[in-house]
DNA sequence: CCCTAAACGAGACGGTACGTCACGTCTTGGT
DNA sequence: ACCAAGACGTGACGTACCGTCTCGTTTAGGG
């Protein structure tokens, strides 16, 4: 006995920016833990109903945000210089400095937070924001292999996440400073390690 | 003007092993979301005033409950069987198994939510949780650099994280299946990169 | 800066009696309670706004339900049997039945609510519905009076109140059964009072 | 699985003063169409919870204050001069005057609309505000009636409200003005019925 | 008979209040 | 003093309706 969907097609474009930038803007004013659908609405000067109907919850919401804000940032693929170990760290040093950088880190912080009881959501942040930043790096790597750099045998996907894993893991548990030579260090371990 | 600090030698045993115990219990069975400080309280049959007599809020409540429950578990010293790799695997494999573990994996996803917005709790959790597990592994390493079965220069830390990064990055964005052959295939890229 | 009035007689007449009957059938199903301009507009198979382009809400609804309803049960004269008693017992038995049946007990029930916080639609209940009904026992009083039976210096409004006024009282505050006898135990007391 | 019901030993005398307090004040400066919880409890200083634990809702919030407020105001007993009509007379009166009161008459107001759609609070509404105050008149009516004032064949309690019915009606229906002369109307004609 | 302006159904919108939940603090009485 | 119990002020939750405001789509009357 729940609502129908709504009708995308009469959704009121102003209301929706309005939302994910008011929804931005708190996150990195206030931070998570005073992150609430309720501000949400007031900042937006949106009713609260607007944001229950199309969305599930502030989860949701920063998703959209943050796949909007990075559509909007373009295209995620990686420079292919033939030279492999330093299109890496051109990578990993950037993605060092998003979570470096305090804003940034915030929507990741929340979406992650949001991620770890809402299996629905991680879902979407798995393949809407994820797999497409992991995509272009398997990418990088396919064409290092058909160049011969990278050992045939190597599983491709692992050989990522030998990249983003340690970054990822030292920053959530902040275990360690996150530093352009740390990423250096990780590129080069797994240059070794696949080549 | 805040209240002096209880007494420990005066407190309760037998409230403080059923707070621990509720917890576990209630994360366990109805997961992250429906935890709060109230059920725990109710299923200790003990006050609120106690737990937050004696910790800062629910995330401290997990961080003790699963220390102790490790703590039983006891010596996370890797053996040192001379073989790196195999002893690498053991230790990989072990750890795959807990994150699979549905009950251990619930407090550890519990911990982390909470870590992610208390910074206090993060530098309690990284010291008396993550670093005594990482430094098993890094002195296992230290061991085999003795041995000449890892290259002087590596950056042992990073070594380490190696190992566990992918596994924990794979296990919150749910990026992949934990399996055995998963723990090998990252043990063999490591040991490769550092050896 | 208001809208120009809507064409009356563009009206449709079709969704009018949908939205009187579905208001009507509300009442009775559910009660005043769970009676709500948004439930007559879905059961009425209707928009919002039809029925706010006509009523003011959903007491002037009521209202005209209500009227409709009584303007169908036709006319309100009292008969003039040169018996005034019994002509009085015969109208307030037929009061005290219509408070007695659930579903014009309803509808009035709901439009005193009404009335009790809108002086505007108070006025037209005044108007529309109570002054008719008091209006013909009026005329039968002054009937009476010519024929003696009635004290020339008794006010007829006060004496239609005598009659009517225990009657609602008793209804409203529920301060006892509605019966036959109640009603003729009425007009005999007013009977004595004015004859 | 509702709640247990809470202890009243432990219930905040002074809460439950600003919350009857602030009902009042509210529903003398704003109307019943504005009285709400939410402005209770905010007037009050009070959460919302803590009227929501002693309380059913707003009426039975406005039923508490109108009787403590009687309470306070004391004995409602008539006085027995002997004179029926008098007493009547100024009786009727005084409840003429309070009707009169927008102060009073929000309240009363504010009430009725409860009342009528919650059978509950109708009960309660009858047995502690409108039963002590009808049983005062009765009780004057019976020692008239062993004065032989009153016929002894006369239902006393009709007549209780062949007073109170007609004052009763022609407030909530607006239907003429609440006047001394009007009491005083009422009032012959009542004892005129009884005599 | 067609044109056009209105009334229409549908329902999204900015709001207000609802009644519930949990927070972290405070109070009471019992051991 | 610590405890179990739970009332308290606070504030967010997610829902229900309010009355207003577009949206296409009938529909009815004047040209």
């Amino acid at each position: 006995m729940s609502r129908p969907d709504p009708d995308p097609a009469r959704r009121n474009e102003r209301s929706r920016r309005a939302i994910l930038g008011a929804a931005l803007e708190l996150l990195a004013e206030t931070g998570y833990r005073d992150l609430s659908v309720e501000a949400i609405a007031a900042r937006a000067g949106v009713g609260k109903q607007t944001i229950y109907r199309w969305w599930r919850g502030k989860g949701a919401v920063i998703l959209d945000a943050l796949v909007d804000q990075l559509t909007r940032a373009g295209d995620p693929a990686l420079p292919d210089t033939g030279d492999l170990r330093a299109d890496l760290r051109g990578m990993l040093r950037a993605t060092v400095a998003e979570f470096a950088d305090p804003r940034l880190s915030a929507t990741t912080r929340a979406l992650t937070i949001e991620t770890l009881s809402d299996d629905d959501l991680a879902g979407q942040v798995r393949d809407r924001l994820l797999r497409p930043q992991l995509t272009a790096v398997r990418t990088r790597l396919e064409s290092a292999r058909r160049a011969g750099q990278v050992r045939p045998d190597v599983d491709l996907d692992q050989a990522v996440e030998l990249l983003f894993g340690p970054l990822y893991h030292r920053w959530l548990l902040r275990n360690g400073p996150l530093t352009d030579d740390y990423a250096d260090g990780i590129v080069d371990l797994t240059v070794t390690a696949i080549g």
